[in-house]
DNA sequence: GACCGAAACGAAAATATCTTTCATGAGTGA
DNA sequence: TCACTCATGAAAGATATTTTCGTTTCGGTC
């Protein structure tokens, strides 16, 4: 009851006070939110040896006194809890209890601002807890990049084509087959026709067979890949629709792309391969297709996405469970 | 008890937030700092129906909770103490006094940092431009909170076993079974010697030959995908060291895994299906373990990569020149 | 140097808050 | 339908925080 009353609002019933707006102490009336280190400076000279051992303490450390109880902090600093209490008290909270939420508020805000110190390369002595936050953080990059830099022109004359298509190939090798193979996994959720052939023959085997109105979507990040090229040649010299997904728009396979969606390139390093980035720009893009698709085809393509889910439904818990 | 151990053992070392190491409960190991919204979404469809409209209203207004107390918290969820503490365990924290510090935190990271937030959905009517943009935040979105979520220990363990496994196997179904050959096509490239079966029972049957000392991984969003917790479980009764990447830590596939790294769950709607986060953030989880593998093993897989990448290069640019 | 008053301080009581236990009822599978 | 499991909240039990109150310390005065 009591808690609850503090926190909302200055009691406003006290007797302490009078009139004026200058509540206890010397200080500042609403609870510190971040400039506690102030704070404690500004109040220390009116603070006596004790509270000042307690704000020393609280100042030096948040995040350490954030996990200490009362008693705790009472005893790191020699002192009673009384004093730790009249100590939160001068410092504007309404009792230890709001001291300690503000001090893992504080912390917390630390040790976030402590972020942007990971632009370093990976390095192989890294600990793990370092890689984690390196990954995450050059893959968002790359999805910044990757975002910022896609022409929306092309990528909607890409969709449109791809909404319209009586049939799609999407070739890819190596990294890039998987990101081809998850369009086409995709694509097939909604109704559409696509295939992903993983072996370079079978590619323009299948290119071959297209005609104007279906699509082909070739994707190789160094965009000079033959075993890519060729089968997306064939499709273009047949009329098909073309589309690069390339990280070099000025790479020999934009020759036969009616339309080049560029993906971003970052930075490598020896432990952070190119294909890392690459394939999660290719994979954005690929997104981007799907959804723009879907939308476009919504009508066919919501009906047919609930259809293949229910049907994988049966697929988990039926077996495996004890 | 609890408490005093740990304001005792705390002292003035800034451990203080980041100590826990003890895996509580249902999988979350260490208390999470800010990956709080992240971590209910994960452990939300594992939650009782009390339970998840704790951890609704906990997610949805960090601030307003960290200022109530556990009875304030029960009322306004309608709720009883017992149920608001237990979630705060299932949440990974001893008790809610804990859960209510990383509120605060959480509250005041938030006001901190950025501003605005894409919130809204893809609608159908979105303009290409809106469809990048918000799927690129999205994916931002699913890799933080993959990493902030994600279990240091059980990923250096897993990186262990990987770099001394004497073959590894890769389970995935589906979407998540390109993320297992992309697993597996990393590892190959720096030596190791690694299989992505794609036929269940082709799976199984390689499973089987493991034995100590090898490592098994499997894959997959629900983790109750029979056709990779069969070849996962064989793996695990012949003794080799099993891995489990998955949503949902309470699964079954979590049963036969040594270690489990939770891959985060972020909210899909009918244009957004769940496998493009999930798989972004499966991506991410296999990155780290590559990278970590690489590290470990740097001696021979620096000049492994190095021969890969010099072997495909006669790939690119031999065909396909005009 | 002794005395007085005021303030600082801490021990312990009093209160609030958090945690655990246990009985009950809802839902589930046989 | 019945037995069974599990979620759930009420209340008891344990901790933490706040208040009370007496003791100690300090500074000044006679």
């Amino acid at each position: 009851m009591k808690e609850t009353f503090g926190s909302a609002g200055g009691g406003s019933s006290a007797t302490g006070t009078t009139g004026g707006r200058r509540g206890a102490g010397s200080g500042g009336a609403p609870p510190a939110p971040a400039a506690l280190a102030a704070k404690v400076r500004t109040l220390a000279p009116s603070m006596t040896r004790s509270m000042q051992r307690v704000a020393e303490a609280v100042a030096g450390d948040p995040a350490g006194c954030a996990a200490l109880t009362v008693t705790g902090l009472a005893e790191l600093t020699g002192t009673s809890e009384a004093t730790v209490v009249r100590t939160a008290r001068l410092l504007g909270y309404p009792g230890y209890r709001d001291l300690r939420l503000a001090l893992a508020g504080l912390a917390a805000q630390q040790q976030s601002g402590r972020a942007p110190a990971i632009t370093t390369d990976i390095a192989v002595d890294d600990p793990i807890a370092d890689v984690v936050a390196k990954l995450a953080y050059d893959e968002q990059q790359t999805l910044a990049d990757t975002a910022a830099a896609l022409d929306t022109v092309q990528l909607g004359a890409a969709v449109a084509a791809l909404a319209a298509a009586r049939r799609t190939d999407v070739y890819g090798i190596g990294a890039s087959g998987l990101v081809a193979q998850d369009l086409t996994q995709k694509l097939l959720r909604i109704g559409l026709i696509a295939h992903a052939p993983g072996d370079p023959h079978l590619a323009v085997t299948n290119a071959v067979q297209l005609r104007a109105g279906d699509v082909a979507i070739a994707i190789t990040h160094s965009g000079s890949t033959g075993d890519v090229i060729e089968p997306l040649r064939a499709a273009f010299e047949r009329g098909a629709t073309t589309v690069a997904v390339t990280g070099r728009p000025d790479s020999p396979v934009t020759q036969y792309a009616d339309h080049v969606l560029t993906t971003s390139t970052s930075r490598e390093s020896e432990l952070r391969p190119a294909a890392m980035s690459s394939r999660t720009s290719q994979l954005l893009v690929v997104d981007c297709l799907f959804v723009g698709v879907a939308q476009r085809t919504y009508e066919s393509a919501a009906p047919a996405l609930a259809a293949s889910y229910e049907a994988l439904a049966h697929r988990h818990g039926s077996r495996g469970r004890p």
